[in-house]
DNA sequence: GTCTATAAACAGATAGAC
DNA sequence: GTCTATCTGTTTATAGAC
């Protein structure tokens, strides 16, 4: 019995790899739980028992259950916007109104799909302003979203014929953002009210709004 | 010294006035603490202390934490919208530019001012996807601004000219209901990122977009 | 009506067995 | 590395004094 070593589908983790995927389990089950309890709701052995451990194991791989909520804080909330911002850039959408239909109902996706994503989200934020010292925290993990979807705008205005400021792409990315966190949350409370087509005219009317009021003047 | 009932001033007050105004600093309070903590964060013994009374004052006057909480939700955090809704309705502002300018600094005195606001309805929402039987009660305290919201943009819309489909204002009403919450709390983590020019921006190209995509072609 | 004292349950964290 | 057992502090809620 001496083929330790050469299993390649399922061979024998090494510790390092055992205690890294024990880590991963236990984040996984507290992102669950943080986002079914809240961050003082939760208890460390809920999100223990839930990972399939104890609460020993959890506390040989994190020092505690701020530890674990700010890892997950770093780590972010499964970053839809970049997922689906790579995948317009790569389809080219024919025509602007498919595109916006295509955002309108990855927002109802989203909502109704990823349960967790808008509480967890609403936790970071919570926490962050309730503990200033994390705030930078937060604001790192969704900078690189706000980023991704600036490049996509401005890209995007670039195309579209007509020239404008060179901040307007950060200004219109900011605002897209919010608002898309926003529709998301008010779906959960209200399903029939916020419908993909919502979002899809909020869209249309920023950007034909963005088109008629911040156009430059052509240059010769 | 037979005066105990002619003091209009300050009087000594009733059984059921000293219980109401009892109950009053203890919700008070509740909001303060529930802002500053979150529902499971905070304690009873907190918010009493705070407010002024015992924990025993507390549960005399309320069935527990959780009727506390209840009844800040169905109460509303300090309605801004309503309020800034009716100055500008009103004001009559002369230009829709004042308009928007004197919004974006409704939204920056909201955030910078009113800390409590944002948090305790991020409790609220949180609290009512958790609890789906309070979903009602908080959506019926959300109802009341964005109504209000929805008549000023009803009247804007009419005072402008163009003809506009009927169901409009409400659905424009929804989403700058969301993009004012959404900013307020964005502002939170990042107030260089969110002036608020910002906020008057959005508005304009909203607005503009509403009326060169939306305007039904004129009746004789 | 409000306060003091306390009951009963539960939390986060640690120590030592395996 | 993970589990069992436990320590310590805190919580909600109540009972009875004033």
């Amino acid at each position: 019995m001496e083929n330790d070593d050469l299993q390649p589908r399922k061979r024998r983790l090494t510790r390092a790899e055992a205690r890294a995927r024990t880590r991963e389990l236990l984040l996984d089950a507290a992102a669950r739980i943080f986002a079914r309890k809240g961050f003082a709701g939760a208890s460390v052995e809920e999100i223990a028992e839930d990972a399939g451990f104890t609460i020993g194991a959890l506390y040989s791989n994190f020092s505690g259950k701020q530890q674990l909520f700010l890892e997950l804080m770093a780590r972010g909330a499964q970053d839809r916007i970049t997922e689906a911002a790579t995948v317009l850039e790569q389809q080219e959408h024919a025509t602007p109104e498919e595109a916006r239909k295509a955002l309108g109902q990855l927002m109802v996706e989203v909502a109704d799909k990823d349960l967790n994503m808008a509480p967890l989200q609403a936790e970071f934020w919570l926490y962050a302003i309730r503990n200033p010292e994390t705030m930078e925290t937060l604001s790192r993990q969704l900078q690189g979203p706000r980023e991704t979807l600036e490049r996509l705008i401005a890209g995007q205005l670039e195309r579209e014929g007509s020239r404008y400021p060179r901040e307007l792409a950060g200004r219109l990315a900011r605002v897209m953002f919010v608002l898309f966190q926003g529709m998301v949350r008010e779906r959960r409370l209200d399903p029939d009210g916020v419908p993909a087509e919502l979002y899809a005219d909020a869209l249309r009317w920023l950007l034909t709004g963005v088109a008629a009021s911040e156009a430059l003047p052509a240059d010769p």
